[in-house]
DNA sequence: TCGTTGAGTCAACGCCTGTTGAGCGAAATG
DNA sequence: CATTTCGCTCAACAGGCGTTGACTCAACGA
């Protein structure tokens, strides 16, 4: 026999929750625009109308399916706010399909752009409060574009030169990047 | 009296010049999905079916607005090459339209992203030719998409740090960066 | 056991999209 | 002047989209 039948909240929480990952994931290979709530509806074996009913509209699903924990950083010295965008880009061998769902739509859909403006403000501030001089500001924003750059190459243009490289060698290759920004006294 | 009426082929090579900056500058705000034929007719003050009649069809209209002229560059030493992307960069506070509406389509937009792949190929290996060490594909690759990174933050997402640097500023603190990729032994 | 709840489905609406073919009218041609 | 050419517009189509309201039926509570 088969289990004994799921309660019927168990069973709803599950269904949203098979809708959810079906959204992110097509999300994330798609973008906003290409993503149908009927492919998301089919792709969790589900009725179209019944994922209105759970988020209300698209967009509201979309907002949903890209909101991520944001990871608790401290700030220290330039050389672990250096350590610590490379570990993010190590992590991103892997990126949560959330993240990779609003990087996807960022440069098409405007509330996209408005979460991406956001989560990088933030890590631009949190690298700026670690760097020495006075244009640490410009610097940090440098630093953080840049792994968006190599992320944007990696994880969704996927050119071969970035796909062919070792996390290792891709953090060991562009340690010395960040580190130029990081102090350039040093 | 205004101007002694143009000939018939003149005419017609002006009003496909309308549509077609219409589109650029459409696209590069929007991207491909949000773009409507309509919207650039109207823009270009101009029927929606006379667009088609032109260019056949969406895809072909996208294909000829982001067509560029790819500029000749040499090879040299691996200083020259970081001032020449620094140089592109530079150019980038401008960018053409035709450049952006690529950019801002290539996340979501399939041919857009397969023009993307190909030109952003195309800087990888004439950076690459001109550094030295084995890893000079990767390390190309990865101040290719610094650029790009650095770009799209400026240009598409608009990012507050980086929109009030000037460009020389802005050029001034990436080079370090950029020479660190170029030439690690020094 | 019986009425109630609520998860899930069905069929349809209105809208907007890319795209098409017929037609108009002024410029070109003789 | 008569005829052809062709740049351009008009009206409409088919298809796909987000979204909605009525409905079904199994799980639940008393």
């Amino acid at each position: 026999m088969t289990e004994p039948a799921p309660p019927r909240a168990e069973r709803r929480r599950r269904t949203e929750q098979r809708v959810l990952d079906a959204a992110r994931e097509l999300f994330a290979e798609r973008g906003f625009e290409r993503t149908t709530i009927r492919a998301v509806a089919a792709s969790a074996e589900v009725d179209p109308a019944l994922v209105m009913q759970y988020f209300g509209n698209k967009r509201r699903l979309f907002a949903e399916a890209v909101r991520v924990a944001g990871p608790a950083g401290s700030a220290g010295s330039p050389e672990e706010a250096v350590e610590q965008l490379l570990a993010t880009l190590g992590v991103k061998m892997r990126l949560p399909p959330a993240s990779l769902a609003m990087l996807r739509s960022m440069l098409t859909h405007p509330e996209a752009a408005a979460t991406a403006r956001e989560t990088l403000g933030r890590q631009v501030a949190q690298v700026g409060a670690s760097l020495p001089g006075e244009d640490a500001p410009l610097r940090a924003a440098l630093m953080t574009t840049i792994l968006l750059g190599v992320t944007v190459g990696h994880q969704l243009l996927e050119l071969d030169e970035l796909r062919e490289a070792s996390p290792d060698a891709l953090a060991a290759a562009l340690r010395p990047a960040l580190r130029a920004l990081a102090d350039p006294g040093a």
